[in-house]
RNA sequence: GGGCCGUUAGCUCAACUGGUAGAGCAGGAGACUCUUAAUCUCAAGGUUGAAGGUUCGAGUCCUUCACGGCCCA
């Protein structure tokens, strides 16, 4: 490992610091305000203006000016960012010159009084200082920030010390999973908690992650989703029950995927796929409002509602009714693969052709029931479940039904998925009598969703790439 | 999986058809008591992602690999 020299600059600092007898690295700072409230309490004032209102404000130091006897400090905490006024004449020349002998990237608290510069930016004058932390490394760049994708990712940390962009979106992305638990528990919904480490996976069509367990000496899977579960707890009595949890999913990343996500899924007793719909605008709206989403996006209810035999009519002009789907989907100009079953077929058309024109939010109703297995079948349309997602930005984010409630029909579902798995589709429902043995305790009614969390703080961000809302997405070594 | 683009100082970027790798910021020394990408002077900072190849000579051309981005599947 060779040395850097800038690191070899600071650590001889740190050690001239200690020698001063100052303890780079303190215990606590009590008593910080945030610099945000600093702001807000002293719009008012005008330039030039002194005030004799006392601070205690603590950041990292982001920029520093200095002129001799006095210089200008930039200190930046989760709240903003404030200039300190360091003067040598208020401070005492040992104070001043030590203050100005630290690194950008260091962690300081400052004492001071509030007041107005000349040229209007409001600022502390410093009164006394305090080293919070040595930093041993540079910061990024202090005016261009980072800007490499890859370290972004990879040291998040650098991204969201540099890049107020990325704070704001990391508190955006809390702000949309509180108002969502606020939204649901205000309605009477309960927060559980289902396993992540499970005996057998379900609840979607896609691959698991194994792990073992050395006591038990046997394998588990990481879920893919919470479903099955808690359909246990409507069961059970629980009524109205929701997760916001981790899922993961043993597939390819790209940017609409990352091998592990945030889902939230809810299921509502004596409720069918239509009522769903209603409440998914209801939260939406609310948590779109709540955020202060002002994009391009109109989430207010209610959103257009097209089947899935529509959707792709108006997108592509195939009617998926009539005839051979390659020969009808061809005659427009789409090739299909041959070797799929017509149900994927269909799923191809709408993937490929209608997701990515869906700006607004839209949901596309009633869907094959091959690709559904834990859907009620319609009440009207043979051959198709009520079932719909929800697409907004070119992107699905939510995926719903009118829950299966009878044993032997789901039970027959599972012996199909079993059949098409024998026939080479790698991602089916294994068989799961545990669920099947609850079902026939007897299910209510019962309507249920889930939501990609991260695809949802996507949309609201106006941000195309699912690695950006993820603090640390999955990165090859 | 395929195509295209990228990888140069801690950060942000230059380096023309191959000819001694530069700048700004950060860091070092100094000047400066209202600046805000502060300014000014001086000095320092590099295995150009990795490995091969072509060439008198490669950051630049060729091959392979790694990682990332965008597009397609």
């Amino acid at each position: 490992m060779h040395r850097v020299p800038v690191v070899d600059d600071r650590r001889a600092k740190l050690e001239r610091l200690r020698a001063e007898g100052i303890d780079p690295f303190p215990h606590a700072f009590p008593n910080v305000t945030p610099i945000e409230r600093v702001h807000a309490e002293h719009g008012e004032l005008a330039d030039g203006e002194e005030t004799d209102s006392a601070y205690r404000v603590a950041g990292r130091l982001a920029a520093r000016r200095g002129h001799g006897g006095a210089a200008f400090l930039d200190v930046v905490d989760r709240s903003g960012r404030l200039q300190v006024h360091a003067r040598k004449d208020v401070l005492g020349d040992e104070s001043f010159e030590t203050l100005v002998s630290l690194d950008l990237g260091d962690l300081i608290g400052v004492d001071g009084t509030a007041f107005r510069s000349r040229r209007g930016e409001l600022s502390l004058r410093a009164t006394g200082w305090t080293l919070l932390a040595k930093a041993l490394r540079n910061p990024p760049d202090k005016f261009h920030g980072l800007e490499d994708v890859e370290t972004r990712y990879r040291h998040r940390e650098l991204d969201l010390l540099a890049n107020e962009e990325s704070r704001e979106l990391f508190i955006l992305r809390a702000k949309v999973v509180s108002a969502i638990r606020r939204k649901l528990d205000e309605r009477g919904f309960v927060e559980v908690e289902t396993p992540v480490l499970q005996p057998l996976y379900g609840g979607a069509l896609a691959r698991p992650f194994v792990t073992h367990h050395n006591e038990l000496d046997r394998d588990l899977f990481l879920r893919i989703a919470d479903e099955l579960y808690l359909k246990r707890l409507i069961v059970g009595g629980l009524e109205r029950v929701y997760e916001i949890g981790k899922d993961f999913r043993n597939e390819g990343v790209s940017h609409k995927h990352n091998p592990e996500f945030t889902m939230l899924e809810w299921y509502e007793a004596y409720a069918d796929y239509g009522d769903i719909a209603t409440r998914l605008e209801e939260l939406i709206s609310y948590v779109a409002e709540e955020v202060g989403y002002d994009g391009p996006i109109d989430f207010s209810p209610p959103w257009r509602r097209v089947t899935l035999t529509e959707a792709i009519r108006e997108e592509t002009g195939v009617d998926i009714r009539s005839g051979d789907l390659r020969d009808v989907a061809r005659a427009n100009g789409i090739e299909l693969d041959p070797d799929a079953t017509w149900a994927k077929q269909v799923d191809d058309l709408l993937s490929k052709h209608v997701e990515p024109k869906l700006e607004q939010p839209t949901f596309v109703m009633d869907y094959p029931k091959e690709l559904s297995p834990f859907a009620k079948d319609h009440r009207s349309e043979p051959g198709l479940v009520e079932r719909f997602e929800c697409f907004a930005a070119g992107m699905e984010f939510s995926n719903a039904f009118s829950e299966l409630n009878d044993p032997d029909e789901q039970r027959a579902r599972f012996e199909q998925q079993a059949r098409d798995e024998a026939a080479g589709d790698e991602e089916t429902q294994p068989y799961d009598e545990d669920y099947v043995r609850a079902l026939e305790q007897g299910m209510p009614p019962t309507g249920g969703i889930g939501v990609g969390i991260d695809r949802l703080v996507m949309i609201l961000s106006g941000r195309h790439s699912i690695r950006e809302v993820v603090l640390f997405p999955a990165m090859r070594d």
